[in-house]
RNA sequence: GGCUAGGUGGCAGAGUGGUUAUGCAGCGGCCUGCAAAGCCGUGUACCUCGGUUCGACUCCGGGCCUAGCCUCCA
């Protein structure tokens, strides 16, 4: 089957065809780093990852690059803020992201550019675009001039009049267009900047993706992904100045943007303060839960985030790891076909899930004989989506860290606990079974004896 | 105001022109000293009004509602 992608461009699910089979590329707008990230930044990674993955397993070579925004107004402020240099600040965040992503099963892109290595090529395109007639320098700014490029808005579906009318912000009066943004912008002492034939200064928020992804994917990538607050006018920008200045007719041939994560059904946003720190959620919660909750909804769709679908998880997880734990004997499978057929249509999760856990029901339900080949095609059907990879017992090891527990209390207790079982003394059996469950401790009594699991609620 | 998504069972969430999504919770059963876990069984879901059709939750049109973008934002 062949891999197919929703593409913004168009509107609808189309056949994945890359330019080039031997090299196919992907770019996906990574993290500014100032703060650290929260569930809501958290899903591209975790969707776009993924779709690299599904990527490489039909296509000998992807390179995947997600930048890191290292130069940007929100970390001067922060940086003043903490009276630091910005790099102390975007080396910090930079590594919290690589540490909370990890912990969430999400992988190192090919290439992870950063913006401040990349000046030379950012002041070489701007050059290029002004020697082209599509930007103009004012008052030390430089800017593109959107009436030059007729497919302005063409991705966002907006035309440039209307763009004006619903225009909110005031409008520079350096600018020629209202609609025109800046490629590069004058830094003051204090502020980071470069030398460049405009001055000292900066470059503006859109330029940065277009220059990195030239450099290393090339003038026309495959895929160009990210959230879809970014769509405009990030992307439209990108289009704009990656278009005139290569002088193609298309930047990125795939376009897909990710629905929001949202809490009470309201944007998670920074500037809205509702925002979910994954650093924080992961004190709480195993990253995997995290990773299931991401991948439950479709990623086109909003994901409304709470406690109760974290729960939800967790109790799936626990039913899958138990039965991996139980009839995993070291075989090994292929991954079973609906869970990838499901994500090569447009990256299907609830129905790769759904898919898994039919296997699931499938395992539980086999012959004994057949358990075991089952058990080893869910692992390797949970690996594709990033899930089951953990030992089993790692998985409710890491459950009993949750609460603070005195593991050889325990057993001292389970033990009275047979005794009296034994004797027949059922009130105390049963007593310091009750005792258990109030701290948390579900008690297992099985063939091979007495276990325990951190209780679900 | 312009543009874009979406409204599915108790909750989460896929999908399809006429067949079981799936998960979580609930209920009944098996198992158990009693439980828990597990397993089996179980639930007449598709915002509204028209239209197309032999037949629509699924296609088309109107309405209502929700969210998002138009400003930094994943």
């Amino acid at each position: 089957m062949t891999i197919h992608l929703f593409n913004t461009l168009t509107r609808r699910k189309e056949a994945f065809r890359p330019l080039d089979e031997q090299r196919v590329t992907m770019y996906a707008c990574g993290p500014t780093v100032y703060n650290y990230a929260h569930i809501g930044n958290a899903r591209p990674a975790v969707i776009f990852d993924l779709l690299y993955r599904i990527l490489s397993r039909r296509f000998p070579k992807v390179v995947y690059a997600r930048n890191i925004t290292d130069v940007d107004d929100k970390i001067n402020q922060a940086a003043a803020e903490l009276g630091v240099p910005i790099q102390v600040v975007s080396e910090r965040f930079a590594e919290a992201y690589h540490q909370d992503m990890a912990a969430l099963g999400v992988g190192r892109p090919t290439i992870e550019p950063r913006a401040t290595d990349h000046i030379d090529q950012i002041i070489t395109m701007i050059q290029t675009l002004i020697d082209k007639g599509h930007a103009y320098v004012a008052e030390e700014h430089v800017l593109f001039d959107v009436e030059q490029f007729p497919d302005y808005g063409s991705l966002s579906r907006r035309n440039k009049r209307e763009l004006i009318a619903g225009a909110r912000v005031d409008v520079a009066p350096y600018k020629k267009g209202p609609g025109d943004f800046v490629l590069w912008k004058p830094s003051t002492e204090a502020q980071p900047g470069w030398d460049s034939p405009w001055g000292r200064g900066r470059p503006g928020w859109h330029i940065e993706c277009s220059a990195m992804s030239a450099a290393h994917l090339g003038e026309i990538i495959d895929i160009h992904a990210g959230g879809q607050d970014l769509v405009f006018p990030h992307h439209e920008n990108e289009i704009a100045q990656s278009r005139c200045a290569h002088g193609t007719d298309v930047f990125a041939r795939y376009w897909m943007h990710n629905g929001f994560v949202t809490v009470e059904k309201r944007k998670m946003s920074k500037s809205q303060g509702n925002t979910l720190i994954v650093h924080e959620l992961l004190k709480t919660w195993p990253g995997e839960v995290l990773r299931y909750v991401l991948l439950s909804a479709h990623y086109r769709q909003p994901l409304d985030w709470s406690e109760k679908v974290l729960e939800q998880a967790r109790a799936t997880l626990d039913r899958l790891y138990g039965l991996l734990r139980d009839h995993l004997n070291g075989q090994v499978s292929e991954p079973d076909a609906a869970v990838i057929e499901a994500l090569e249509d447009d990256l299907n999760t609830p129905t790769a899930l759904a898919a898994l856990n039919g296997l699931a029901r499938q395992l539980a339900d086999a012959d004994q004989a057949d358990k075991a080949e089952l058990a080893a095609r869910l692992q390797s059907s949970g690996s594709v989506l990033g899930l089951l990879q953990q030992q089993p017992s790692a998985w409710f090891e890491s459950m009993r860290k949750a609460i603070e527990i005195d593991e050889s209390e325990i057993r001292k207790l389970i033990e009275q606990r047979n005794q009296a079982r034994r004797d027949h003394d059922f009130e105390t059996a049963d007593r310091i079974r009750d005792e258990l469950i109030e701290r948390g401790i579900e008690l297992r009594d099985g063939p091979e004896g007495t276990s325990w699991e951190v209780a679900s609620r």
